[in-house]
Parts: structure tokens; C-alpha cells; sequence
RNA sequence: UCCUCAGUAGCUCAAUUGGCAGAGCAUCCGGCUGUUAACCGGAGGGUUGCUGGUUCGAGUCCAGCCUGAGGAGCCA
């Protein structure tokens, strides 16, 4: 079977495609069909000669979005964006389409979110999609070939990982609140002490009021965590990881790309190692910048972006002040009042992509962590059972998938990375 | 939660000082043998987000509300 993918395999043959009109063009006596199958567009020129005069007509009034069966003859033509162009011979009806909504002409944000369902089959969020596909099968290609086991943490859990964020409420049977997960991070540090080298991948949920273009209420996490693991073992898997992840992408997703307008020089910089920098020299170079920002607070929208552009790949910042992160930091044992954290900041602007670090693993600190941020210590008792028994150093990062997709593409927003976005004010479709 | 902006034909947008509701695309009809968001000619298509107010007259001015977008905070 013929896909528009691999057509060139096809050439001078006789195929057979399976797809929908995506936008006709006629004269007199010619139509110019462009098709969609799922894996590309094509052109597709019908003579009215070659299909006669009642096939002809039929074909004129057809609407966009007609799925349709299309045989004809692959040709080479240096005329086409893709290189080949289909001589039509025959023409079958499977689904006719008539006034569909997302016209080939500009639309509102509102309008193409509400229409979400059909707007996927647009050019652009097909080449976004399939970029999205070649970063997942990246990142866990990646994490298998360097010894990670695939652990995946549950979605309902009994209460916060970390005390701050707002969770997402759930009723459970007899057993009363569960809340969806926003982190799998404290189920990724057991089985790093049974599996050693670990990741889960899956949803995640938060039900923050954020309503940005770097946000959405459910996104997909991919989070790595590795039993002696050090903070410096974290900055270097990040580095190994993303640069892996965009030379990926660059193989195998160039025609996606030139659909996007993706510039590819700023990707093709982006090799390990990383610029690094300690939140101390960050705070230096933001106060330089004229920026207001007091010694501890974490790092805005803005001057992530000052950061960032100071460097032509990814910037790992590290070593926060413990009390801008979360109460699972490790103290930095030369200055406790720093934590062994690390942000990783993508370029052009896009924000913090990678958060991660050493966890604490001093049994009694932890538990006066935990009651500094009044969570109930009940509740973790199985995470403090982790320092009792077999206790290690241990370190690990969360890597946001839409956020790092919409870098790539160089998107203006993460809600086209994802087949059905979920934000603020839309739950629908 | 706060700040800013927007809402007129299926879609994207115009409408001058408050004075007949408009265009392109889409749809329908016709034309064209190399089009790339094709083009050319014709036709149909309106509760101007909602409620109230000012006025001889409101898409336009006033008040309230609804919906959405961008940003802040927070975060990946």
C-alpha cells in the first residue's frame, strides 16, 4: 500500500491512495486535487481526458474534506513542494463532505479551538503532531538505551507531592479525596530503589489559574530519577537527553519543519555540553539587566527570557536558594542555605523545560522539611521509609514534553502540541 | 485573583462626527489545460455577544453582565 510518506518509492508505478481532499484547484479541463492520507499531501492533476467528462464534473463539486480513494501515476516534478505529483486516472467517493467550517483561509484562535477536532487535519498541526510523535519515541529511546527502566507512577494519588501547587479534586469510592497526580517524582524515588535507573512518562495535572502561553492544565511529563544519582549526574542526563531529542527531530522531521518555517540554525546548535551558571551569577547578570529581583526570589517569565538569550543552546541554572524549591531538595554542603537544584532554560525565549535535582536524603531534615511546609507527615511516611531502609543519594528532573515541542517548532504557544489542549477556560472539545 | 484587549454574514475583518449593514474567502451557478490560500463573472447569506439607558435616530455614546484572548503571579 502507498502512503504519501514513502512515494517516491512509487515512482513511474500505478498506487492507489487512501485520504481526503484537502484543497482543489481548477481550469476547464484540469483539476488540481490536493490530497491528505494521514503521512503528507500531495498534488494530484486530473485531466478531464483522462478520467472523461462525467467523472470530471463529478469531481468539480467536490467539497474540502472529502474522503476519497485516488489511483493514478506517480511522477517526479521538480514543481511540487514535495517532489511528486500523482497523474489521477481514477477517483472513488468514500465520505462526501460538503461546507466544512476550517476553510484554507485564516482563522481566530477561538474559532480553530473550538474546532480542534478538524483543525488537526490542517498542515501545520499534522507537521506538529508528527514532531510531538519523534520527540516521545526520542526521549524514551534515549532513557532505555542509557539503562533507565520504564516505572509509570499512578494518575490518582491520596495528596500533594509538592504542598504548593493546586491539585485537581476527585472523588474516590468510600476512601473519600484523591487528587490527580502533578508529579510522579516521589513514586520515581522507590523504584529507583528497586530498579536502580528509572522514568515515568505520563499526564500530568495542574490545576493552577495560569493562563499563559507556556501553560496548560494537563501535560505530559517525562521524569527520570537514578538511585546514586548526584546533581551533577542530572545536568549531564538533561544535556544527553535534549540534545538527543532535537538531533532527532532534525533526522527524521525535516519536511515537518519546513512546513513550520522552523528556522533549523538554532536547533542545529543545540549539542552538549550546556552553558551552566549558579542562580548567584544569574542574579548577577539579571540585576545588570536593570531587573528588580531580590536575592531568593525564583526566576519570572522575563528574566528567564533574559537568561536564555545570552546563550545559543539550552542553559542549566543550578543551586537555587533551598526556599525558593521544593522542601525534597538536597542543601548544597557548602552553603546549606542552597539547595542541589537545577532549571534548565530552552533558547529564543521559551522557558524552563527540565526542573529537577538531588533529593534529600537526611531522614531527620526531611521530616522537619515536611512539617516547615505543614504537610501532613502521615501521608509520607512511606517516602520517609525510603531513608530508613537501604537510604542513597539520589537525583532526578521532570521534562515538560509540550513546552519542549513548542520550542522545537517554534510555536507562539503550547497548545498547538497537544491533540486536544486543556487550559483555564476550555475543556471542550 | 489582578491588568490589558476583543466580540458585526459560516470564517477573517471594514463601516469617517451618532445618519441606508459592507468586502474578501467559504457556499451555489457559469468560464478557464500548470494551479500553489489559483484566477475571472454572477447569486444567496445579518437578532452587530446579552440586558437596560441617552437620542428623532445607536454597530458607534453610557451602565451592568456574559464569553474569549494576551500577560502577571505560580509552574514543566
Amino acid at each position: 500500500m502507498a502512503h504519501i510518506e514513502n512515494i517516491s518509492e512509487f515512482e513511474g508505478e500505478s498506487v492507489t491512495l487512501q485520504g481526503w481532499l484537502h484543497n482543489r484547484r481548477s481550469s476547464g479541463k484540469l483539476h488540481f486535487l490536493t490530497l491528505r492520507d494521514g503521512t503528507g499531501f500531495i498534488q494530484a492533476v486530473m485531466s478531464k481526458t483522462a478520467v472523461g467528462d462525467q467523472t470530471f464534473l463529478q469531481v468539480k463539486h467536490l467539497g474540502q474534506e472529502t474522503a476519497l480513494t485516488l489511483d493514478g501515476v506517480v511522477r517526479a516534478d521538480t514543481r511540487a513542494p514535495g517532489g511528486y505529483e500523482l497523474d489521477a486516472t481514477g477517483i472513488s467517493v468514500v465520505g462526501e463532505t460538503h461546507e466544512y467550517p476550517v476553510t484554507p483561509k485564516e482563522h481566530g484562535v477561538d474559532f480553530l479551538l473550538d474546532h480542534r477536532h478538524l483543525w488537526v487535519r490542517a498542515e501545520r498541526q499534522h507537521a506538529v503532531l508528527r514532531v510531538r510523535h519523534s520527540v516521545v519515541n526520542a526521549v524514551r529511546d534515549y532513557l532505555n538505551t542509557e539503562g533507565f527502566i520504564l516505572a509509570d507512577t499512578p494518575v490518582f494519588t491520596p495528596a500533594a507531592c509538592e504542598g504548593t501547587t493546586t491539585l485537581f479534586p476527585v472523588p474516590y469510592f468510600d476512601l473519600g479525596t484523591a487528587y490527580l497526580t502533578q508529579s510522579g517524582q516521589l513514586y520515581n524515588e522507590a523504584n529507583a530503589m528497586a530498579l536502580g535507573r528509572v522514568y515515568c512518562f505520563g499526564p500530568t495535572f495542574r490545576a493552577e489559574k495560569s493562563k499563559t502561553r507556556r501553560h496548560l492544565t494537563e501535560f505530559w511529563m517525562v521524569e527520570p530519577e537514578m538511585a546514586y544519582g548526584t546533581l551533577d549526574d542530572v545536568i549531564a542526563l538533561a544535556e544527553g537527553l535534549i540534545s538527543s531529542v532535537v538531533g532527532r527531530v532534525l533526522e527524521e522531521r525535516g519536511r515537518e519543519l519546513d512546513v513550520l518555517e522552523r528556522d533549523r540554525g538554532p536547533l542545529a546548535g543545540v549539542v552538549a555540553p550546556f552553558p551552566r551558571m549558579t542562580y548567584d551569577e544569574a542574579v548577577d547578570i539579571l540585576r545588570e539587566a536593570g531587573r528588580p529581583i531580590a536575592y531568593g526570589d525564583d526566576f519570572g517569565g522575563t528574566d528567564e527570557t533574559i537568561l536564555a538569550k545570552r546563550f545559543d543552546r539550552p542553559v542549566a541554572i543550578h543551586r537555587y536558594p533551598a526556599a525558593a524549591k521544593a522542601f525534597y531538595m538536597q542543601p548544597d554542603p557548602e552553603r546549606p542555605e542552597l539547595s542541589l537544584s537545577v532549571d534548565i532554560l530552552a533558547p529564543e525565549g521559551y522557558g524552563e523545560i527540565v526542573g529537577g535535582g538531588q533529593r534529600l536524603d537526611d531522614l531527620a531534615l526531611l521530616e522537619q522539611r515536611i512539617a516547615e511546609h505543614d504537610l501532613p507527615k502521615d501521608a509520607f511516611e512511606w517516602y520517609l521509609d525510603l531513608r530508613r531502609y537501604g537510604n542513597v543519594p539520589h537525583a532526578g528532573f521532570g521534562m515538560g514534553i509540550e513546552r519542549v515541542v513548542a520550542w522545537i517548532c517554534g510555536l507562539d504557544h503550547v497548545r498547538e502540541t497537544i491533540p486536544f489542549p486543556r487550559m483555564l477556560y476550555r475543556l471542550t472539545p
